[in-house]
DNA sequence: GCCGTTTTCGGCCCGACTGTTTTCAGTCG
């Protein structure tokens, strides 16, 4: 169980790039790229399933050849295929074609015919004037290599997270739409399929005849723009000083939804669609739905998809990851909403490490239209965060109590974050347990341990009847910390067995659990808690994010304890 | 390298922008 599908999945990656270098017929190389996409986007990990001897080959995109290697990386940890190729050409290619205007063809050139092999060398032949010399290359292409080194230093090429990106989202979107002649504008891409991470921005547009040259002109005008990367009739693309790259179309008005749907991606839903609609006789562009050469729909996203056979797909549910087979036969789910919830089961005041008191929490929460909010202060053993013992737990409810007096249309419930400790004991008592509405039990130490240990060592906790939610079930910190060796699997599974709730933390550094293994939860009927984990009354608007995770994992309203009643609530907190 | 109501071969999504190649290849999304 050592070998993770991410290791799998770059594995296969490293395989697809090297193989592009040298020029390998391209629809191996998507192949490889397709399996790795689907094997990085999977909740069951491949090693347990080769150990289980199941036929891999059931899986979209993998064929009897590449099963073969997925064994041969689980049970060697290597791929020998890959060790070939890294003989055959330096490893540090794959930094060269990491950068921006190199692709594999000219990292491919360099190397043979001027021998660069490292990033430092590329610099130096660049400094040099070599590059520009070379056959296909010119003076522009080495200043721009020399620019993209420059920027590669600087970043490397972290994607954003989602919610930083949104602020910068809306303030381009706001200026956009307040030009002349502009009809209508939206940001596309990832960014609205709500992935975790974003990292560039796709902002689409139409307008009135005539108005697009002035348009793109005020678009590399905005006042954020360190640099223009391209600038045409219907494209542009600008780098802004926060380093995300932007790019703007200006489409026609006819053909706004096809667009739409073409820069919401994902590629590989795309791709998928597309060949749906040419098994009909159809061809999909960004300009709309064509039976020879006449278009029949493109003005709007459904008709498009209908267009394919297809019911409308939200954008959410675009990574080609089952959503097509579904909406074939009718079956999407109808994902939750943000209206749909209805409190926040995790949250943090000044008693421990928030900023908040609890009427201001309260208060806050109450803005929400929420009918509870849960005060789960951390346990002891987190003593960084002030974490409470026995004799303050009983403090903090008590004055929880004396605050629910007080206030008005919100019930305040009394939590606590429990320490899940490394041998699976909980850090408080089962008698200060058994006080509280409810626990969230998190593991926040030996965060290190094997994966059957760290497993092995949740699961027993969760065995504690006061258990009640698994809280940041990966403890992962996104661009940060990578999640603990655990498997999620089983832990939902006995999760299930016991009546235990996961927690979706909807912190924009967490959303953990992540969505894959909320689709995994959500087909074996185990329930979510959909909580942000606020630190301060500002912090409980990051539910949304936890919500935009939540669709990405296929969760409906239904799914989550906190789209309930206070009532409802209460009892889907007792487990038996 | 995968896939199959065209099933063991012959396909595999499509277009914009750039630079330098005077007619298009490479890169990107």
């Amino acid at each position: 169980m050592s070998v993770r599908n991410t290791e799998i999945q770059a594995i296969f990656n490293q395989v697809a790039d090297l193989i592009e270098i040298k020029g390998e017929n391209p629809f191996r190389i998507r192949a490889y790229r397709e399996a790795a996409r689907i094997i990085g986007g999977m909740s069951e990990q491949m090693a347990k399933l080769v150990q289980e001897r199941q036929d891999l080959t059931q899986y979209r995109g993998i064929g009897k050849d590449l099963a073969e290697k997925i064994r041969e990386i689980v049970e060697t940890g290597g791929l020998n295929f890959l060790d070939e190729l890294k003989a055959d050409l330096p490893q540090s290619l794959l930094e060269i074609l990491a950068i921006p205007e190199l692709g594999p063809k000219k990292v491919a050139a360099l190397y043979h015919k001027l021998g660069v092999t490292t990033v430092e060398e590329l610099k130096t032949a660049a400094e040099n004037g070599k590059i520009a010399q070379l056959d296909g290359f010119g003076s522009k292409s080495q200043e721009k290599i020399l620019k993209s080194l420059d920027q590669f230093k600087k970043k490397s090429a972290k994607r954003m997270l989602l919610a930083e990106a949104e602020p910068v989202a809306a303030a381009l979107e706001a200026y956009m739409k307040a030009q002349e002649g502009i009809k209508q504008a939206s940001i596309a891409g990832s960014f609205r399929r709500g992935k975790e991470t974003v990292g560039d921005l796709d902002l689409l547009a139409t307008c009135r005849r005539g108005y697009e040259n002035q348009l793109m002109k005020a678009f590399v005008a905005f006042e954020d723009v360190a640099r223009v990367d391209a600038q045409g009739r219907s494209k542009s693309s600008v780098h802004l000083r926060s380093g995300l790259q932007v790019d703007l179309r200006i489409v026609p008005q006819l053909s706004y939804g096809a667009a739409l749907h073409y820069f919401t991606g994902s590629k590989a839903h795309n791709v998928a669609v597309r060949k749906l609609a040419m098994e009909k006789g159809l061809k999909i562009n960004e300009y709309g739905v064509y039976q020879d050469d006449k278009r029949i729909a493109g003005e709007t996203e459904p008709a498009v998809y209908d267009a394919a056979g297809l019911c409308y797909i939200e954008p959410e549910l675009r990574e080609n990851m089952g959503e097509i087979e579904s909406a074939r036969v009718g079956a999407l789910p109808e994902l939750i909403k943000i209206s749909d919830i209805r409190g926040d089961l995790h949250a943090h005041t000044r008693r421990t490490d928030g900023t908040g008191s609890l009427e201001k929490m309260a208060e806050a929460a109450g803005k929400y239209g929420y009918e509870y909010l849960a005060i789960t202060e951390h346990s002891q053993k987190v003593a960084v965060a002030g974490g409470l013992n026995e004799k303050q737990v009983r403090e903090h409810l008590a004055d929880i109590d004396r605050v629910n007096e007080k206030i008005n249309g919100i019930r305040l419930l009394k939590g606590m974050e429990v320490d899940i400790r490394s041998d699976g004991s909980l850090d408080l008592a089962d008698s200060v347990l058994k006080e509280l509405d409810l626990t969230v039990c998190s593991v926040h130490y030996h965060q290190g341990l094997a994966s059957d240990k760290q497993t092995e060592r949740v699961i027993r906790a969760m065995d504690n009847p006061w258990f009640k939610i698994l809280g940041h079930p990966s403890g992962r910190l996104i661009n940060r910390r990578e999640p603990m060796a655990i498997d999620l699997e089983a832990i939902i599974e006995a999760a299930g067995q016991r009546g235990v709730i996961i927690e979706l933390n909807a912190q924009p550094d967490r959303l953990d659990l992540a969505h894959n293994y909320c689709k995994t939860a959500v087909e074996r009927g185990v329930k979510l808690a959909i909580s942000t984990d606020a630190h301060s009354p500002g912090n409980l608007k990051l539910m949304r994010n936890g919500v935009i995770e939540a669709r990405r994992g296929w969760v409906r309203c239904a799914d989550v304890i906190n789209t309930l009643g206070l009532k409802t609530l209460l009892q889907a907190l007792n487990r038996d």
